[in-house]
RNA sequence: GCCCCCUUCGUCUAUCGGUUAGGACGCCAGGUUUUCAACCUGGAAAGAGGAGUUCGAUUCUCCUAGGGGGUGCCA
């Protein structure tokens, strides 16, 4: 019988959720849930004054949106100070930590020489063997760990391999801070032991802490977990991510149209592989993902590849979850209408000709527009030019036999138009676009047979209607 | 400076010593077509450099270069 498997997310709320901690996030829930195991929320918010509630809803509210679901309450890591100082104040009482009453200016000036004698920076250890009678008065010492300074620390790490650190080249860090506070390396030793955690999944920047958090792990005679460190995700340009790119909040993605299962996917495949598969339905990355499959270098993050994924995942979506994301994102569009029942129902009459030609749920609203267009409809310059007086003499003519439909479907309204071109000799092009630009005032839309039936008799007739109205003024 | 990690088409990646180095996005050309997408066919496009190990290296080792991360009383 194997130990449960027990994953977290574990981030700080000084900011907003981006790009890398949703993957992080992901493959730590995708690695519990293929194990019938936990993933455990932790909010790291030791350091009081940059944590924000803003931001805690918003990491909240951004894994929700992506349907990563967490067991448990969240752990709010404060919370539990008193638990990592007894925990402190046990490895100072068997020798394993010790007071130091440096200042600032002190180790400021002390990594200074370090550097300037090409040594490794860090604390020199000064206070640790040293007679606490000695303590200067006046000065709240914090609590450092008495690191081995003999031999190395070896990580088993599953994506980085075997990485070995130097002891010498780990420096005595700080537990408790001399206000008595822990630190974040304190904390999540203790908080990772506790919540029974084994497998910690996180980005290789924290590579080195795992060392330190090793070193801790062993003071305390804890086990420690299995350590993952994945590689961070940056910018198109191989620079770290900055506003200018994907180091937005993910609500910002939501924002741009993209569906949670499509940066699902763009996210798994970013950093992880299964051979040559690109598309994996929610259920088919939990039981194909896994560690060993995790690429060890930075990947950069590809807009064009997460649209391409998106539009898949639009186009075979079902028109009601289309409609019901669309009424989710339309109140976080700039001036976006609210759409009365109807208009609600004509959307989704219009989606599988809509749903076909966008790659995000922004482009899908945009598309959309013609279908509540105030008549009469407004042409762009291109659609213009398709009513001229061949135009416009096409358009004339089918209208009559559109006119005598006696029944509005699909299939009457294909066979009446191309009938009519047949009829008057015409390439159905020359019929098709005057069509669309009378009934959207554009050149680009979904087939016109959808369009004229989408639309609906009374509308399409009154649409045609209006550009043959006025014989000598074309629009545009 | 010191420590750690990384390096296959522009990008994401496959390959786990022997392949015409494969796929996907993007790009180019063609097809299909009522527009635009979608779709289909084809094309250009890669092992950072240098030493080894080996019958044979993209694959193993080392060096160099480049990139990234860390180096806090932040997390």
């Amino acid at each position: 019988m194997s130990e449960p498997v027990i994953t977290r997310f574990a981030p700080s709320p000084t900011g907003f959720l981006h790009i890398g901690g949703v993957r992080t996030a992901l493959f730590n829930w995708l690695y519990a849930r293929k194990h019938g195991g936990q993933f455990r929320l932790r909010i790291e918010d030791t350091d009081r004054a940059r944590s924000t509630e803003a931001a805690i809803d918003a990491i909240l509210e951004g894994l929700r949106w992506m349907q990563l679901d967490w067991d448990d309450e969240p752990v709010f890591q404060h919370s539990r100070a008193s638990r990592h100082i007894e925990v402190a104040e046990r490895l100072l009482a068997e020798g394993k930590a010790y007071r130091c009453y440096c200042t600032p200016e002190e180790l400021a000036q002390m990594r200074e020489q370090a550097r300037a004698e090409g040594r490794p920076p860090g604390y020199d250890g000064r206070w640790r063997d040293r007679d606490p009678a000695s303590a200067p008065a006046g000065i709240d010492p914090v609590i450092r760990f008495k690191a081995p300074r003999q031999g190395e620390t070896v990580i088993e790490d599953q994506v980085q391999g075997k990485v070995t650190f130097a002891n010498a080249a780990l420096d005595d860090l700080v537990l408790l801070r001399s206000d008595g506070t822990p630190t974040y390396m304190l904390s999540v030793v203790v908080d990772d032991h506790d919540m029974g955690i084994t497998h910690v999944i996180r980005g290789d920047d924290h590579l080195t802490n795992a060392a330190r958090q090793a070193q801790i792990y062993a003071a305390l005679g804890w086990q420690p977990p299995v350590f993952a460190h994945i590689p961070l995700i940056h910018g198109p340009d191989g620079a770290k991510l900055s506003k200018r790119h994907g180091a937005l909040g993910i609500e910002a993605y939501r924002d741009m149209g993209y569906l949670p299962e499509a940066l699902r996917n763009y996210l798994v495949r970013l950093g992880w592989s299964h051979g040559d598969q690109e598309i994996f339905s929610t259920e088919e990355m939990i039981e194909l993902f896994d560690l060993p499959g995790i690429n060890k270098a930075a990947a950069r993050f590809d807009f064009k590849k997460l649209e391409a994924l998106n539009g898949h995942y639009i186009r075979h979506a079902e028109d009601r979850a289309l409609i019901g994301h669309l009424q989710a994102l339309l109140p976080h569009l700039p001036d976006a209408p609210q759409l009365t029942q109807a208009q609600w129902q004509l959307l989704e009459k219009a989606m599988p000709g809509l749903k076909e030609r966008a790659k995000t749920l922004v482009e899908l609203w945009h598309s959309a527009a013609f279908l509540f267009a105030k008549r009469p409809l407004e042409m762009t310059p291109k659609a213009a030019k398709w009513l001229d007086e061949a135009g416009r003499a096409a358009l004339a003519g089918v209208a009559v036999a559109l006119r005598e439909l006696q029944d509005w479907t699909l299939e009457n309204i294909e066979t009446a138009i191309r009938n009519y071109a047949e009829q008057a000799d015409l390439k159905l092009g020359k019929v098709a676009q005057p069509l669309r630009a009378a009934l959207t005032g554009t050149t680009v839309s979904p087939s016109i047979f959808d369009v004229l039936h989408v639309l609906g008799r009374e509308e399409s007739l009154a649409r045609i209607a209006d550009q043959l109205a006025p014989p000598q003024q074309p629009q545009g």
